[in-house]
DNA sequence: GTCTATACTAGGATAGAC
DNA sequence: GTCTATCCTAGTATAGAC
């Protein structure tokens, strides 16, 4: 008895499906019914667990950020030499992108996506709370240039303008890395080191 | 005689409007009427100039491609060393997206957006220039690496890695970078300059 | 050339069968 | 809970007046 299959999980099945054909397609390009059909069932299923579309994007986008923030955040607050600290956020976090494309993707996707205008009031709730994620990530990293830059660990940048640099190096990352067939744990890990160190060291640092 | 107004550039004016439109909505968020309404005139006059909005697109991005490689192309050519030309060239692009916001933005737009299924022949020629631009503009700074990696200047970075990383960084800023109203030519060749420097020398580097 | 209709379609959303 | 059938709006595109 009870043998209830272990919640399926079904909204995390269409969840994933979306994450797919929104990563292929963009939001506006991705039609309800292509995500069904990625899914192989009908719009009907969709609409049952979720209001919309737009809830639907909202949730894959908030999935990829719970994401980040729990793969980044025990690093940015735990032990070790901010230098240390940042390298290995930062190659941690672009290992993450290669792995989850679609999420990350769909994530990037948001930022700049301007649903402002046609939200609902609860929609736009779950927007702020992005917005406010979106910041928060990034702040994290922000705060462990500071401490470097106020060990003298690094040098007299500004940790909020630095920052930006930085993300914009990772974020881009879901626009040109192709996952390849060949493509082992191994070397996307050495590809994130490598990243990484450009990032933190550019033409002119030391690894 | 002879003066007829300077041909207004009657489809220059549509294209600034489009980029303008384009920014705030994005491509599929963004109606003809709206781009008409932007303008303070009726979407008759823009189907009389242009196909479809896909073609209207697309020219905002060729605008926008125009002005990028005039711009870097002459300095990645030029004299100077890699490293000297390196900086000028980034400081520069960086500049013209503070300047050039709407046409910038859309471009990025561009990049991630899937018009493939959805294009007319003719439409997928325009696209595979525009692709090839891209690559292009890329090339110019790639290349630029090399040589400096080739002279010593740079320490041992793969080049086409680190292209990856530095257009990161400047795509980026299209995405935060928000005009203000004290934003004067010297501010933001400042602010140019010291994102330059980020890109380029990391937090471990020499400007 | 630009405007004011209007045709046409894709796609979001819902109702009701199963 | 998922499917089928249908409604309905938004938005592209065109035809014809001016």
């Amino acid at each position: 008895m009870a043998e209830r299959p272990p919640a399926p999980d079904n909204r995390a099945e269409i969840i994933e499906a979306a994450a797919r054909a929104f990563m292929v397609n963009g939001y506006a390009g991705s039609s309800i019914d292509m995500v069904a059909e990625e899914l192989g069932c009908t719009k009907g299923r969709i609409y049952y667990q979720f209001k919309g579309k737009a809830d639907l994007f909202f949730d894959v986008q908030k999935e990829a950020m719970r994401m980040n923030i729990a793969l980044v955040e025990p690093i940015a607050t735990g032990k070790g030499s901010p230098r240390k600290r940042l390298q290995e956020m930062t190659e941690r976090q672009v290992q993450l992108i290669m792995e989850q494309l679609p999420f990350q993707r769909v994530l990037v996707q948001g930022v700049e996506m301007h649903l402002e205008g046609s939200t609902t009031p609860s929609q736009r709730k779950v927007l702020d709370f992005l917005i406010a994620q979106r910041d928060r990530l990034e702040q994290l990293f922000v705060q462990v240039v500071k401490e470097g830059v106020r060990d003298g660990e690094f040098r007299k940048v500004d940790p909020r303008i630095f920052g930006k640099v930085l993300m914009g190096s990772i974020v881009w990352l879901t626009m040109w890395y192709k996952p390849r067939p060949d493509d082992t744990p191994a070397k996307r890990r050495k590809l994130a080191r490598e990243l990484a160190d450009y990032m933190l060291n550019g033409l002119t640092g030391k690894a």
